[in-house]
DNA sequence: GTCTATATTTGGATAGAC
DNA sequence: GTCTATCCAAATATAGAC
């Protein structure tokens, strides 16, 4: 049999890249199986079930590549040590901007509803993980979930105008205001 | 001829809802047909560059809808009324956070690079109006200008993770906190 | 200005060889 | 595990009648 070209992981890596730039109706097999450099039929092989098996591959796989910012946040140090090293994850993961979010991608351009029970389970991640350390700093505990839902939504809205502006500098604005709005 | 059964306005706005709730690529003819009650031959008369033709019609369109809105901004008043009836009317057009933003969904499904130009007018439209109003509080221009991208930010993010969550209290709350972030 | 009918292209998915 | 070849459905777009 032919040899592997790629490591499961990275051909979802690389799918992901194509559902983030182009939204769940613009991933096309034709984009993906140029950005994976596989055949239809090879992609059939990894994901059975076709695109919305792709669709579904790539949502869980956000939860792994984002894993070091999360455990940043949950790990060592102060609070605002540790948001700190998570929002640094955060900046290099969207590439200072200029790549989308995966969730925010998919929520606007048809994954929703058809993910929507796996959208919500990753967005209350974000807010789980971000309210913790907003509590940690001393916020009360619902205060603290407040500012962490405000907290993602700024991340989103931030990536959205810094790529509708072609201003990264929105986003990483963004980024820098969240300690302060989130940590007591 | 045959009767026309609507005026173009009101072709167009039912075109930019299936655009807003589908994103660029998942509007297709089939839904902006049943959407609009006008055949598919019928669409390309009135836009005959066909799709791309209805979404730089929409993202025109979309500021004459949000006139209203944006009146009042630069209206009589003082900022904070004229900030609060801006924002009754936001609420309105997104339909408390039920309906996507056309420039939100364009952005992340495709319309971007295709309406680069455009988008980014348009929410310079958004950051210009809120800019004046922050400035006329009593904050200097740099800093009012920074605040209404944020502003704007919050906005787009706050409907995304609405829907997200299937939460639309998190849209209202974004709203309800603008006037403190944007006024002096 | 709208329709029916149809052309053309693209997208999603499968079969079977190696 | 990957490929070539192919199928079917859907999407975009057009022609021509009324």
């Amino acid at each position: 049999m032919a040899p592997r070209k790629h490591t499961r992981a990275e051909v979802v890596d690389r799918v992901a890249l194509v559902f983030r730039d182009h939204g769940y109706e613009g991933a096309t097999l034709s984009r993906i199986s140029e950005a994976t450099d596989l055949g239809r039929a090879s992609l059939y092989h990894h994901f059975p079930g076709g695109k919305e098996d792709m669709g579904r591959a790539v949502l869980e796989r956000v939860a792994v590549q984002l894993a070091e910012p999360f455990d940043a946040l949950s790990g060592d140090g102060t609070p605002e040590e540790r948001l700190a090293g998570f929002l640094r994850g955060v900046d290099a993961f969207y590439e200072k901007g200029k790549r989308n979010c995966l969730l925010g991608a998919m929520v606007l351009s048809g994954g929703h509803p058809r993910f929507a029970e796996e959208l919500s389970a990753r967005f209350k991640e974000w807010v789980d993980g971000l309210a913790a350390v907003s509590r940690a700093s001393g916020h009360e505990g619902r205060e603290a979930r407040r500012r962490a839902e405000d907290a993602v939504a700024r991340i989103q809205g931030g990536l959205v105008v810094a790529r509708g502006l072609g201003k990264g500098s929105i986003f990483k604005r963004t980024l820098a205001e969240l300690p302060e709005y989130l940590l007591a």
